[in-house]
DNA sequence: CGAGTCGATAACAAGAGGTTATAGACTGGC
DNA sequence: GCCAGTCTATAACCTCTTGTTATCGACTCG
């Protein structure tokens, strides 16, 4: 029954003793403001204002709305100010869950690009693999999942992925680390077959479960060593010559080991890294912000960049076509810079088993 | 920019959630709310709700509208209530500002009439004499003004009372008091003129003035003997055989004193007693209750009834024609109970000079 | 006593905010 | 794996709110 705009009437009144004045105070005409106290009056069915010759002056009635109105203004400014801060990139969270070995250095510059550009942004981060990311995605746990897929898997094995909105940050690709000395190293590249008979270290599950699929694919069946996530322990027990191991490029930016070398397989494989979130987080300006700068975070690290276009799927593509008819002149059109297509997409499900969780 | 409608909308999503179950909760239609959000997404800039599949869960800026949406609404209601007790007589103060003698019973029954229907409505009350009530009234400190003008005189010299609406509440008689073995009291009657040769006591400066004018009617000029604006005092004086006085029937109803007797005076004189407000006043409720408390009191006192119309200035009576004009179906008409012109008027200002004020 | 100011009103325009009808999409049970 | 029920989005439309300008009557002050 009484609203915003009613008591910012009476309160204008209040202050400027007139309505040519609250009129003027407020930005309205005068008989504006003349038959917002005549609506108030009607639908409070008492007397607000006392007319004294030139004058106003309020009623006890009035007062009481002039009165209330100071907090009732303040509260919903501080309510416009607080949303108008998310939206202008002056507050704002985001949370973010990313696989452990994007922690290493694609995830910490990009968060320090959000920082630098946007102080008041917090990003919050934890890992977590894929299928836990994306469950928190659901859940609504968090706003952008970074995970990866390699060629010919998916990013979480079973997982609808139909109601997200995946753009690809960059293709890491992956390489054999062996010895320095290894009498292969020199070759400039290595192709799996030549390393049928090497021991060999596995990483996280899913790893373990790619290295398997290329050696079935090169003919052979890997003898596994070593099993451990750490991907440092990897390099170290390559280094002692204890094995050969598959590492993709992200984890040899920031974890290098001179007594190492790695060389591109022959034929090439890579993993797909993607930031994950929804249709709807996407538009968030802090979460947008956050994907900017993890998409900058990819393209700077000298790798292959990353497209422009992100993955969008059949819903997502739906939506975006509705939802850029503006239905009104305020209508913003939503920016549709990486509204394309996707390249490639998983063409079947991993053949085999992956269990567990936690790779770096 | 945002409203409490849309705050509204917003909390019932928050609490319902869902569009489907907000709506309902809030007796609109789905796409009422569907459209709502919209638009304050639109407002705000930023997406307020993330629509997972079937159901919808608020974003970061869609909790901060809810959060808040409860403090503000709470507060709306308050002030709602607060007018709402105000309009429903469950609350509401007025100031009522009377000629001392009034508060023998008057106003007295008045208040107990008030307070018996509406316990929650405060009436102050300070006495007052006409030149400063009017003067209190004008400048909003008091709300009701109780006053009295002789025949032939007026409210307050010198004011101008055409901003004020006037209600006749009591023609109060004016007796003439005399000790109760005096020669004439058994006459059941008084002729000024037979007690031109007495000691004359007198009250307020008003009342003395009008003692004075009725002598000089009556040919002869009174010995003044005492003076004093304590009725109580004057009865007293009479009762001892020091003189006699003039007393209006509204003090003799609660100062007897069974050693006088007062005599009907030939030709009778009286005083108009008067109920001055503005016409926006008359129009709250609780200063409407009051002044029909104070009409009642009078009635009840058994003298003159009050008639109903009531005393209104040229611009009472355009007001009152173009106010009850309804210009929407909502308006309800001012009670036009007490809308009719008043039958006499002060004829022309007193003639003599009275001083001071507070007249019993 | 007249000019300037103030509030009230009429008439009108635009937009906010609601409705119904309907379509597309998701969920869950069979 | 489909089908029914349910949910949101949209279109089309309507109404009431809330603003505007133009103008009037009344009050105030020099």
């Amino acid at each position: 029954m009484i609203d915003a705009a009613g008591l910012r009437v009476m309160r204008a009144i209040a202050d400027e003793g007139s309505f040519t004045g609250a009129a003027a105070s407020l930005g309205y005409s005068q008989p504006a403001v003349s038959q917002m106290v005549r609506r108030l009056e009607q639908r409070s069915g008492t007397v607000l204002v006392e007319r004294i010759g030139r004058n106003v002056r309020l009623t006890e009635a009035g007062q009481v709305l002039a009165r209330h109105a100071v907090g009732v203004l303040a509260a919903l400014d501080a309510a416009e100010e607080e949303v108008a801060a998310i939206a202008g990139l002056r507050s704002g969270r985001v949370r973010l869950m990313a696989f452990p070995s994007s922690s290493a250095s694609l995830v910490p510059r990009a968060l320090a690009l959000v920082k630098k550009r946007f102080p008041d942004v917090t990003v919050t981060f934890s890992e977590g693999e894929p299928p836990e990311s994306i469950a928190a995605l659901r859940a609504g746990e968090c706003d952008i999942a970074v995970a990866f897929a390699y060629e010919g898997g998916e990013i979480a094995r079973g997982e609808d992925l139909d109601m997200f909105v995946t753009r690809k940050l960059l293709d890491d690709e992956v390489r054999l680390a062996v010895p320095k000395g290894h009498p292969l190293a020199a070759k400039g590249h290595a192709e799996l077959a030549d390393f049928a008979g090497e021991s060999w270290i596995a990483g996280c599950p899913r790893c373990r479960g790619h290295l398997l699929a290329l050696a079935r694919q090169s003919g052979f069946s890997p003898t596994v060593s070593f099993e451990t996530e750490d991907y440092i322990a990897v390099l170290g027990l390559v280094s002692e010559g204890l094995g050969v191991a598959l590492v993709p490029d992200l984890i040899l930016a920031a974890a290098h080991n001179t007594d190492v070398v790695t060389l591109p397989l022959k034929p090439a494989s890579r993993r797909q890294i993607h930031a994950v979130t929804t249709e709807d987080l996407q538009r968030v300006p802090a979460v947008k912000a956050t994907l900017e700068a993890l998409c900058e975070s990819a393209q700077g690290r000298g790798l292959v960049p990353a497209p422009v276009p992100a993955l969008r799927t059949r819903r997502s593509q739906w939506r975006a076509e509705t939802r850029t008819r503006p239905s009104s002149v305020r209508a913003k059109a939503t920016s549709p810079s990486w509204s394309v297509r996707e390249t490639w997409k998983p063409s079947a499900p991993n053949a085999f088993r992956v269990e567990g969780a936690g790779c770096p």
